[in-house]
DNA sequence: ATTTTGGTTGAGACTCAATATCAATAAACA
DNA sequence: TGTTTATTGATATTGAGTCTCAACCAAAAT
């Protein structure tokens, strides 16, 4: 069964005019398995696990195209290595990190995406994309 | 003439229980003299030309203290570098980076921290600090 | 199906920002 | 002035990510 997923991805390769390979496939698909945050030598060692075999050097190419493509989000969480995950079908989203727990919690404000619109055009700019993280600690009540 | 910049850092030093040593004095002259968003390789060049002796590590040292004690502010712009801007008693603002010609505007809108802050609360958090960036081009009118 | 062509892969070398090491140095204090 | 101990600097090291290039293989041609 050719889902649909995999359709999209496979027409981005034909649309890069780039060839169809076992471990480009390999690393889409564990990347469709998890909306973790995960840094590109996790995903190389789930793929590992997973019985596939891809070099670390296919990993970052691959994540490179899937990035450019849209298929994949790129975040910088500020300690020297970028995080991904997929970007299904999925809502655009912005990401709190605590720091006591490290945990990460997507958040989505139309309000705030139109306020950056307007910052922007305001400095006579077009929003191409933007970074946004909070930093927080839990409330104490 | 010790001007209030500086009793700012000798108070940092004393409050840290670290020394006053030549070379941090010139890592901070080298920062307060411009508000340029430099990364430490610049600042550390800086220093050398202006005269002053400082190691790389020194530099490097100095700035991680200045920016844990808000001093200096440390930008993530994505590109592997931290730039580094002198917090004197300029207000609190973000970046605009044009993709076009690298330019970098400051900017700030008040809707915006407040908005932040609702976001981080209602999630049950209290905001420490963020993370925002606008990547941009230029309107085409 | 076999050959040809040229994009793709993988192991390891390399880059580059940033950090760690540790003997020599120099603040701070008695 | 001498003693203690943080600080410095030259250099090695780390770690994420990129580059190299011979071997490989997907896709097209025959």
């Amino acid at each position: 069964m050719t889902d649909k997923q995999n359709q999209i991805f496979l027409e981005m390769l034909r649309k890069e005019g780039l060839r169809f390979t076992q471990q480009r496939q390999a690393v889409w698909d564990e990347l469709k398995k998890s909306h973790e945050h995960r840094d590109a030598e996790e995903i190389y060692i789930s793929i590992r696990n997973s019985g596939s075999k891809v070099s670390r050097a296919t990993v970052y190419r691959t994540i490179d195209v899937l990035v450019n493509n849209r298929l994949l989000r790129k975040m910088d969480m500020g300690d020297g290595r970028n995080r991904f995950e997929p970007r299904l079908d999925d809502k655009h989203h912005d990401h709190i990190i605590c720091l006591e727990t490290g945990d990460i919690i997507e958040f989505y404000s139309d309000e705030l995406e139109k306020l950056q619109e307007t910052i922007a055009k305001d400095h006579g700019y077009e929003l191409v994309r933007h970074v946004h993280q909070l930093f927080v600690k839990p409330l104490k009540k």
